[in-house]
DNA sequence: AGCGACGAAATCGTATACGATCAGTCTCGC
DNA sequence: GCGAGACTGATCGTATACGATTTCGTCGCT
């Protein structure tokens, strides 16, 4: 698993991590979400994950909130609550919202990128390429959020990382899903990649690098919604 | 006050509003950072919020957590809820990111500009024109909000309008705060928004009147910092 | 007078309890 | 046989209670 920017408070690596309850309920499922163990529409009842956590239902209630803020867990008053659903509007408007958030985030990082820091991405990507062979959806999608990651170590503005990082989590969701592979897809966006690479290292304007970036996240949507119109 | 996007859920207006307690919470103490009456520093204690609105801690602690989500309040653990502060940083983080969404919330609404809109919008800014001479930080910020607002009215994705209202409730937090004021920065704002509507009744592209609502925000930013350097 | 330690008050974090609301089912009448 | 209404079980929403932690004032010591 990769992990870019955690929404923790404390960024010091202290040691000793005094987390509380609903902080816990809030990584448990999180995390069941970001791995597909819990698919779009599973139902989470309140009392039963309190349980299995061993705890009480109002830490687990602030941590469902919370998730629910994040368009992640769809809350229904007295009826209850699911991973949020993924009809083809909804991925439209992540989407194009982590278009615009990643776009910007590696403009903002492009500066600060050292030739190493290009070679380690160059080196994922080669890992992209050689798994196009043995196509698996699951490991693609980590190498290519490594891959992003690399670009995003040293993002100068920690609120335009938090959304790529909220709407990372929400793509998770739907990983497993149809809406995940496109054929053709994953051989194209490794040369985009390896098009961004050359920019970043070319030391390009920002503003292309943005543009670079921004319809390299595009592309996929609309290779999607070309996939769905057929 | 203007709202352009509410988070409800419910976006039928059924009449019939049956709002949860901690959905009053959230509202109220939103309403009241919006304001300023909670101003940057206030310390929020659960407890005596319950009294206020006559309810049990629990949904008050529901929607602060909301709240902190939206970054509006920093809670620490034993200590205490506060309005989040202002300093410098968390501005530049805070524009720098409202740059972006507002940029390309126009940019996706732009198409969609009837005539009869951007006349609402010149209107609008005809007004701010007007209160110039006797400027009120306030009253100027609430048109300089409906301003935009028209030009949202029909935001295709209400994702990045979500985006968009967070960062506006974020800088209600501090508006009435030294951070919101550089001098000469009123007027050349209203100017920017008449090249704004320049452009889209000319039917410019969208890159371009995403170019130029970007740097509107920006420029804002630029002169405080610029303000802030001497 | 300044500084450190102790103690009490305030506040948060969570558990438990109970009322409210909804979905599904079962029965009764047509 | 089929539909309407009531009932039951499940689940959510909130109140209350209590333990844990921090803060701040006070007292004693140097």
């Amino acid at each position: 698993m990769i992990v870019v920017a955690t929404t923790e408070k404390s960024s010091v690596a202290t040691g000793a991590e005094t987390s509380s309850k609903s902080e816990t309920a809030y990584r448990y499922v999180l995390e069941r979400i970001r791995s597909g163990s819990y698919g779009p529409g599973y139902r989470l009842v309140l009392s039963r994950l309190a349980d299995e956590l061993n705890m009480s239902v109002v830490p687990v209630r602030e941590a469902i909130r919370r998730l629910e803020s994040e368009r992640l867990i769809t809350f229904e008053r007295n009826v209850g609550a699911t991973v949020t659903g993924i009809d083809p509007t909804e991925y439209l408007y992540t989407m194009q919202t982590l278009a615009l958030v990643e776009g910007y985030a590696t403009a903002l990082c492009a500066p600060l990128l050292a030739p190493a820091d290009l070679a380690r991405a160059r080196d994922v990507n080669g890992q992209m390429r050689v798994r196009l062979a043995d196509f698996d959806p699951r490991t693609f999608t980590e190498l290519n959020l490594a891959f992003h990651a690399i670009l995003f170590e040293n993002c100068p503005n920690p609120h335009v990382l938090d959304l790529v990082q909220r709407g990372w989590n929400r793509l998770g969701a739907l990983r497993s899903s149809t809406f995940a592979y496109v054929p053709g897809r994953a051989a194209r966006s490794v040369a985009e990649h390896d098009a961004l690479l050359d920019a970043l290292a070319a030391g390009d304007d920002v503003v292309e690098i943005e543009r670079l970036a921004r319809r390299h996240r595009l592309a996929t949507l609309e290779a999607y919604l070309a996939h769905a119109g057929t």
